[in-house]
DNA sequence: GTCTATAGCCAGATAGAC
DNA sequence: GTCTATCTGGCTATAGAC
């Protein structure tokens, strides 16, 4: 059924840029700044027909959520696959990843704070999934470091964990970047010394 | 002119409940999800009261940001007048004072991308003098500690100094807190270990 | 200065023709 | 599925009586 198959195509091509501007949207605005209309403008189509492809803004954001999972899980496989690398230099590389995202204006941010978009995402399977997913392959890594001695026993796990998390949102790459005088090579090694010193 | 006295009396209390809820607003919803609304229902007055002694909901926000720093100028200042204590200590209780503060639900969260917020506070210059004021403290205590070999001189003071006051939001915190399976000292005491042997 | 009532605006979501 | 046009609700801010 080619004729079908290239009208799915093309749909799917056309989500694909949706989500890339969603994802991008998010990353300069954050959600609650983020209009459905620039939204719709920046793909060039109409509002009603973005609500056609998605159901809510939520829905944007999650699939904008679900799309940097994806890209964390794609990485993470390629370190994983590496078995020269010890678990703290994989923790590392995910850490400096992500904070080259960041970087690159391509880090969705999300308010921790909004109900209506905490309860898309809790009841988002997809989301839920890859989050899993990533927290599990972070755990192993952790859980194996902390083994190896090259992370501090004395910090639970659970703590490690967020604060890996927390570097895709880390307001100081973002100051240090607006102050304009170092490279985004510097700042990435000044923050990955100030956070794995810290861990062990 | 006691009576007029009296009067400012007054207003200044009813001025300070209002701020009092502004600052528990914005800690519990942020900025953007917080309504003026909610302040006057929360302060029990109108919300044309409310618009008499505060011209915009930006206004409101500046308002608890003043106090929040006015507060901690006042803790850095009993800080200071301990002359047994090292600059890395001062540092340390500042940071433990932050976190305190966030526990306890009274540190006002506000969004890093709100364009007219940033016009309202970068246009305050009550705000500015106390923000100018503790960093100049803290910057202080920074270059101190590392005239002293207590804080890694490979790190610019400038990104000591934001990684300081990102402890003021740290997601990690609320995290943890929301998991649930640990005091809060037991918190503040694993983030000052992961924060601080960091920098050191 | 306090209130009630409302203006004005904007953003999310939808109706209905094509 | 795409569009134009519109609805709907909520929010900031103000008018005007007292």
């Amino acid at each position: 059924m080619p004729k079908v198959s290239f009208r799915e195509q093309v749909l799917r091509a056309r989500e694909d840029a949706i989500v890339a501007s969603v994802n991008r949207l998010l990353a300069e605005k954050g959600f609650d700044m983020m209009t459905v209309d620039e939204v719709a403008a920046d793909v060039g189509i109409a509002k009603a027909s973005l609500y056609k492809h998605f159901s809510s803004k939520e829905a944007l954001a999650a699939a904008a959520m679900i799309g940097v999972l994806d890209r964390a899980l794609a990485h993470m496989a390629g370190l994983a696959a590496n078995a020269e690398a010890s678990p703290f230099d994989q923790l590392q590389a995910v850490a400096r990843w992500t904070m080259q995202v960041q970087l690159a204006g391509q880090m969705p941010s999300l308010p921790a704070q909004n109900s209506t978009l905490r309860a898309a995402l809790t009841s988002n399977k997809d989301y839920l999934d890859r989050l899993m997913s990533v927290s599990d392959q972070l755990g192993e890594w952790i859980t194996a470091a902390q083994a190896a001695g090259t992370i501090n026993t004395k910090l639970v796990p659970e703590l490690v964990l967020y604060t890996l998390f927390a570097r895709a949102c880390d307001p100081v790459l973002t100051l240090l970047k607006a102050g304009g005088q170092y490279s985004d090579e510097q700042i990435i090694e000044m923050l990955l010394i100030t956070c794995f010193n810290g861990l062990r």
